[in-house]
DNA sequence: CGGTGGACCTGCTGGC
DNA sequence: TGCCAGCAGGTCCACC
């Protein structure tokens, strides 16, 4: 589900929300995540205050008076809701954290993919923790340059190298796609042998393809919600991703799905070249 | 180090 | 109607 137009869309809209809030109780029915939720750290939060709400790659970032910060990946399956106090949870509702203004932040993960931690950023506000990460897609720093200097003598298909989070973060199973449709190449072709000129068109794709997710509110296919429950609206603008076998919105050809890395692709086999 | 394939977990869908 | 295989937006680790 969520690829950094999701995440940034939770983030927006969480910023406008806990910003000077107080944490009034934190309830825990479910510590078994991709990694056990700290449960004492986040006791530990009881009573401090929320001062800002940030987005690192696939994380959101909760920054909290004490000088910690929580943070939390959505996995597969994570949503998070502004909800009111005596909502009765859900099944799936592993996390509250109560607010001073009667509402609650619940985390829902069907599938336990999701990862909840509270650690002490460095000096430069960095999340030593998430280990090395490729910088921001939509900062300068993510350029043709540093795509094509990173790519060189990588055997990888460029699928691959799109969703690795050292490479490039932010771009998921979805965005992988559309990218690679948008600039017409195959999402098997070595990235090595990609010369520069696409580099840059699909650095520039890339940096579009989130923007214009993040616009309209992330790609809901099932589970993705924003924090008020609706649902984002890019599922409409998706070209290739899951549409095997309908035409091409180019060429007509039927667009194929094949399997990379364990996930599944999608591409015109017409109009994405080598 | 680089690349690949499986594991983690639950729920839904489609085919028989 | 009922069952079961297959599949799902993401990491992470073991293995070559």
């Amino acid at each position: 589900m969520p690829e950094l137009p999701e995440v940034e869309t939770v983030a927006a809209a969480l910023r406008s929300h806990l910003p000077g809030r107080q944490l009034t109780e934190v309830t825990i029915r479910c510590e078994k995540l991709r990694r056990p939720i700290p449960v004492k750290a986040l006791q530990n939060l009881v009573n401090e205050a929320i001062v800002g709400v940030r987005r690192r790659a696939k994380y959101l970032l909760v920054d909290i008076s004490d000088g910690q910060t929580l943070v939390i990946h959505l996995g597969m399956t994570g949503t998070l809701r502004l909800t009111d106090k005596g909502e009765t949870a859900e099944r799936h509702d592993h996390l509250d954290l109560q607010l001073d203004n009667g509402k609650c932040l619940r985390f829902r993960d069907p599938r336990k993919f999701g990862l909840v931690m509270v650690v002490k950023p460095n000096a430069q506000g960095e999340i030593e923790e998430l280990g090395k990460l490729a910088p921001e897609p939509l900062s300068e720093e993510f350029s043709a340059d540093y795509f094509y200097r990173l790519s060189r003598q990588r055997t990888t298909p460029v699928k691959n190298f799109i969703m690795d989070q050292r490479r490039v973060v932010g771009v998921g199973n979805i965005y992988a796609s559309e990218s690679l449709f948008r600039t017409r190449i195959r999402p098997t072709t070595t990235v090595g042998r990609l010369g520069q000129e696409r580099c840059r068109q699909l650095v520039k794709t890339i940096k579009e393809v989130l923007s214009e997710a993040i616009a309209t509110g992330g790609t809901t296919i099932s589970d993705f919600r924003q924090v008020d429950g609706s649902e984002g609206a890019f599922a409409r603008e998706l070209q290739v991703y899951g549409r095997a076998g309908e035409p091409c919105i180019r060429c007509g050809q039927p667009i194929e799905k094949i399997v990379i890395g364990g996930r599944s692709t999608f591409y015109c086999p017409q109009c994405q070249k080598r």
